[in-house]
This record gives structure tokens, sequence and C-alpha cells, in this order.
DNA sequence: TTATATTGACTGACTGGTCAGTCAGTTTTA
DNA sequence: TAAAACTGACTGACCAGTCAGTCAATATAA
């Protein structure tokens, strides 16, 4: 019995876990369709299926839920993406175009692009969440992309002349791919294939030694 | 005395436009510092030193001041982009490089960044906002773009396989410039004047023969 | 010119609705 | 039975939008 206890978590503690989940869950997806402001924990409270005080029982307030699931949400991510650099075998070339590849697919997947406009929009008003994303987010993936563009230039595959500080000209048309087709593909669709093509086309070719 | 009235506005005509015009760019102040959600139109009334009242006297609702700043703001940059277009003399690379570096001054001016972040974040969630900047700005911006490019793949400075298409590959990292120094300065500080410069002769780079 | 009437711009207290967060009471588990 | 988990009605704060009343500008009359 005591052995189980260790092994196995209590019926209570498997409850609370998956309560855990089901609430960031709802929140996700509430966020997501409605923006931080205009969600209600209440309806995030139906989406779990739970009444609204219990989610004072996981979560100080709306902005910790808030935080939650953008952690849950993000780290998965970016923790594949470095186990995933740190093992690659190929050419820079090779390696750049298989993460902007990778990128366009998580950022494309699920409910990643309003994930993207919530922070880029209403989260990036928070100081705290603005902080945790560059330390947590942004900053992994510009030091990948500097490492594989090192590599390349040591190579002799990159020139050495593009400021590799300016990562941000390399990233920022996959995030605007991510709010295009949110926002704007009623008035103008935009096939993400070939964009992602074009652009790892366009990136490479600006690299070139 | 009836010719004057017709020539010079009378004192409350004027007061009217002048009215107007207060409360447009009180919202504007508000708005870009807020987000429109949490702009209270109470504090628009006091910037704009009038009472609450006032505001539904010119405007129908939160939502339509929130279009007509917008506009105000972004037309004129439009037309004058687009007027310069139309007279600019010399080379695409040189139409290109003069269009992109105005648009970084055009994008970091005022309080410009913050409608940026205004726009993508918030403002994309009212279709009709959305409909209208599509129409009334990237439209128009992508069409002047595309138009260089075209100059430059006839005149044998361009390459002719970039799909011209997606100029968003171009234009993003300039919107994410203003974004960056809008919310992630402290976290990491941006030399717009060497950012701008990069990403041009990335386009440059990118796009030529 | 001065007095009076009319217009319409303006105001801000108020209303109705919303919602984050609380807590007294209920249910479930051990 | 005790403890822990859960609930949802309730509270207090908030705010877009309203409207009855005020006041300044103009028109008309004396």
């Amino acid at each position: 019995m005591e052995a189980q206890k260790v092994l196995t978590p209590s019926k209570r503690e498997q409850q609370k876990e998956a309560r855990r989940n089901a609430i960031i869950n709802a929140g996700y997806q509430e966020f997501a369709l409605q923006g931080f402001t205009a969600t209600k924990l209440d309806d995030v409270a139906v989406r779990a299926g739970i009444g609204k005080g219990t989610i004072y029982l996981y979560f100080d307030s709306k902005e910790t839920l808030f935080q939650e699931v953008i952690r849950k949400n993000l780290f998965p991510i970016r923790d594949e993406a470095q186990s995933y650099a740190a093992e690659f075998k190929g050419t820079a070339t090779e390696h750049l175009t298989s993460h902007f590849r990778r990128m366009y697919q998580a950022l494309h997947q699920d409910r990643m692009p309003e994930l993207v406009q919530l922070v880029m929009g209403e989260g990036l008003r928070f100081p705290e969440i603005a902080d945790f994303f560059f330390r947590e987010i942004i900053s992994s993936n510009q030091e990948l992309i500097q490492g594989i563009i090192k590599k390349g230039v040591e190579d002799g595959e990159f020139r050495e002349s593009f400021n590799a500080e300016f990562t941000q000209i390399l990233i920022a048309p996959a995030m605007v791919s991510a709010l295009w087709r949110l926002q704007l593909e009623k008035q103008s669709p935009l096939d993400i294939e070939a964009y992602a093509d074009a652009h790892i086309e366009f990136i490479l070719r600006g690299l070139k030694a």
C-alpha cells in the first residue's frame, strides 16, 4: 500500500492531474478563439466540464492560467526543435531547410496560428509574458538558427557578410504566414506549401556564399 | 455677410471639425496605448478635453471610432507611397530600395508600431477591419511592390523565378521589426538602421538575376 | 442696437449588462 | 467520519452607451 502510493498515483492524484490538463486545454481553446480579454472563465469551465470555482483551485488567476497555456503548448515544440538540431547530420543548407520546414509545420498545426496572434497582439502587453516568451522561445530559436549559419559560414556554404544577429529577417515571413492564414485567408488565400518553398529558397539564396 | 458664410465656416462649423479631430487623436493615443478592448471611452473623452457623450455625437460606437482612427492614420501613408511610386525615375533596384526605406520610416514613426500591433492583434478579430485593412492598405502595398519587381524582371535586373505573389516574404521582416521594437526592445535591443540595411540587402540579393 | 427666441452642441449621472474572483455549502474519496 | 475536492450563486467593480438637462451661438424682433 505504502509502495503503491509512490509508484502509482492514487485516484485523487490522477484526478487532479487530469483536471489540471482539462482546464489548460479548455483555456487554450477559448483563448485562441476569443483572445485573452474576451475569454470568460465561465466558458473555460463549461468547456472543461467543471464549475468555475474549480479553476481557482488550480490557478491563481486568469493571467496565471494564460501563462500555463502558453507554456504547455510551446515548450514541447521548442524542446523537439532543440533535440532535433542537436542530432542533425548534414550540410548547413540541408539543416536550415529542414529547420524551417519543421517551423512551418509547427506554426500551422492545431491552434498555433491563434496562439501566435494571441502572443503578438495581447500577450506582449503583459511584460511578464513578453519576457517569458522571449527567454524561452524566441532566443532559443534564434540561437539554433545562428548556430546553423555559423556552421554554414565555416564550411564555406554561406557568405560571411550577413549579420546573423538579425535572424528576425529570416523568421518573420513564417510568423506572418500564420497570421495571414488566420485573418486574411478570405480576402486572399495563401498556398502555404508554395509559400514555404519560396521563403526557404529565398533564404538560401540570400545566404549563399 | 451672406458671402462670408460660404467662404469661411462659421464658428460652429470650425468647432465641429476641431472636435472631430481631437476625438480621433485622443482615440489614437488611447487605442495605441491600451489596445481596443482595454480602451475606455471615458479616458478618450478626458484626453480630448470633452464629455463622454460628445463622442457619440461624432461616432456611432467605439468600433466606428476605431475604424476612423485607422483610416485617418494610414490613408496618408498609403497615398504618399502611391504618388511617390508613380513619379519615381530610376532602376527597379533603386526603386525597391527607396520604397523599403520609406516603409521603415513610416513603420517606426509616431505611434505606428502600436498601430501595427493593434491591427495585427485585435483589429483582425473584427472581420470588417480586417477587410478594410486588406483592401485599403495591404493590397495597395503588394501591388506597388509587384509592379517594381515586374519592371525589374523586364529590365533584366531581377530573376524571373521569384513568385511575386508572395510579397509577404519581403514585407514581413519590416512588420516584425516594428513589433520587436515595441515589445522586446528591453530583452534585446534592435538597431533599426542596421536591421533595415541588412533586410534590404537581403531582399536585393534574393531577387537579383 | 438691444432683447428675446431658437437651435444644436455638449455634458455627465445613470442604466443595464458583464465578468473575475469568492465562499458557504455539497459531494466524493480515503 | 474526516478531509479534500468541487460547485455555482453571489459580489463588487467596471464600462459602453443613453438621455434629460445646460449653455453658447445664431437668428429674429423690437
